[in-house]
DNA sequence: CTGTTAGCGCGTTCAT
DNA sequence: ATGAACGCGCTAACAG
């Protein structure tokens, strides 16, 4: 039993299909004799509209397309969150695509067309120049995150730079010296961004950068943390390029008898709900990546309205000093710790 | 500059919209010569088809619906990278949309009419029978962890009652005869199920069952734990309804220089990250929400390709011993611990 | 192999 | 206030 059409409430009803049309879109042009009788074999017919079909005609989807990597770990999840909050104070859906390679991106681009009004693109481990190449220039989106050569599109990034360094610099102050960064992957802007800002305070402080490539998982922070024990060097801190990480380093060290934050401190970057949680609580640079889905979506749907915008837009991170760098480091002669 | 359509192809190409369709679908009876040439006007103009007009002449969306309460927290997140996981797989885009209050959850519902080829309902906090009732027949649906008379509906359901049970069991099995529980809100058919299950086990265990009410959150987990510490009365263990309340009470007890296991053992429901990360690691019921998410795609991917399948699955949760239940309690004559 | 034509379900002029 | 007719962009019979 295919569902009822218009056409289904018309002839019912005995009017036109125009007549119907009016009621459902509440226009005030009808006899309210005729709207009720409308409304009430729509009623018993169980009728409502078909959205496709809407959206062929007015061409509006009222949705907008999230291009994310991957929904792994919670910085995504909390991206997704904002923009859906944002986007159901809207009255617009979400139609969800991860772009796992690079290859099936642009196809997966183009299957939106159509079906979406706009695009949030979230890709720092994507060429968005090739991306952006293939799509359809009519159709509007923004860059989350993403390293781009045009600026011909609004353009929403956190200051990794910046916050990497205000780390470093909130290290040093604690009297750190021997602080090492492990990094995200270098293909990913973000992480790129953010052993760039490592790599500048750490020479404006005069101090020689070392930075261990991981790759934003919790695995990657553990096997740094061991290798750092390995040879312990004179590293007094591990700034890692994210919370799963710096936590997989936390817990390494903390197995391992290493004293937190006395013998090595931590610090992530994200601030993950998680960083408040685990103990000791993690130091963090915060990034209300909530928030900045949530403008993204804003940003898009003002420039479905009609009001585009062309900025970069640029939001800061800010210092959350937890347990985990509250303390200065012991004196290097002093033994290391046999806790547990 | 608005897209180019089909009949722009075919005008450029000098053939008809037919036969552009057909190389565009990938139908075989084309001459080369004039496949080639269609792609090269294809390519040249950057035409890409409209989705939206695709799905309303195939009636085919290639997206699912996906309807949650909300995102907050790790589990829906989880249960969404399930679902998005299997999806892709399948190429299937997923159609967010959040159902806040059960007013407009129904209107949201049909909001989607048209748009997808299947829905997935996880909501179970509203009563479904009233979210079906308005709901197009015609659309398959598949239920999941939702309280509904209906047995005409897919469903997929965690066996909340039983794995409440284990857990009070393994409690008792560890000496703890002093089981609170701390719930989950009781309009939410999963929270009512997990009493449920706690309470019997107890009974069973000759064991008089003690429920504190919460609502899945962090601070009713410490609300509890602080309720307690106001007058122990012999309470040696605590069970929450879920794992951010549990992690709420160990944190509480933690401040408040309780050993834990020692004096009072924590243990939670869900298995989220967090569970094994944080410290002393908290002893759960494992609930495979991603796995979850997976099946109720697949079996939705089934019913749309018109193997309809009308059975309810149930998803056993498994008992993850950890820290926070390890040993058997102290003697309740031993004086209370004086930590930190 | 290719073109013509009729839908898909709805919004929207343009008449009346 | 109402109805007839066209268009949205594409697919799928049906002819040729």
């Amino acid at each position: 039993m295919a569902n009822a059409t218009i056409r289904d409430v018309a002839r019912e009803a005995a009017v036109s299909v125009a007549s119907v049309s009016r009621v459902l879109n509440g226009h005030s042009n009808v006899r309210p004799e005729t709207r009720r009788k409308i409304e009430d074999v729509a009623a018993r017919l169980g009728y409502f509209p078909h959205a496709g079909a809407r959206n062929l005609s007015t061409s509006r989807a009222h949705a907008i397309g999230v291009v994310l990597p991957d929904l792994h770990g919670e910085f995504f999840s909390e991206a997704l969150r904002g923009m859906d909050r944002a986007a159901s104070e809207r009255g617009l859906h979400l139609l969800l695509s991860n772009l796992h390679d690079g290859e099936r991106a642009v196809e997966m681009l183009h299957t939106m067309r159509g079906r979406v009004d706009g695009l949030v693109i979230m890709a720092p481990h994507i060429d968005p120049d090739r991306l952006l190449a293939g799509l359809p220039p009519s159709i509007p989106s923004i860059l989350v995150n993403c390293a781009t050569s045009r600026d011909d599109c609004p353009t929403l990034r956190v200051d990794n730079f910046g916050g990497a360094a205000a780390m470093v610099r909130h290290l040093v102050s604690r009297g750190r010296r021997g602080i090492v960064h492990v990094s995200g992957p270098t293909s990913n802007v973000e992480a790129r961004a953010r052993i760039d800002g490592y790599e500048a305070a750490m020479v404006e402080a005069g101090l020689t950068p070392r930075v261990l490539i991981g790759d934003f998982m919790e695995e990657a922070g553990a096997a740094a943390a061991a290798e750092i024990l390995r040879a312990p060097d004179g590293v007094d801190a591990i700034f890692a390029a994210n919370d799963m990480m710096a936590i997989g380093a936390l817990i390494a060290l903390r197995d391992a008898g290493v004293a937190i934050p006395d013998q090595i401190a931590v610090a992530g970057f994200d601030d993950i709900p998680l960083a408040r949680l685990i103990s000791p609580s993690l130091t963090t640079m915060r990034v209300d990546i909530a928030d900045i889905g949530a403008r993204a979506i804003a940003r898009l749907a003002d420039a479905i309205a009609g009001t585009p915008d062309h900025r970069l837009e640029l939001s800061t991170p800010e210092l959350m000093i937890r347990d985990t760098t509250k303390t200065s480091p012991r004196q290097s002669g002093e033994k290391q710790g046999k806790a547990r």
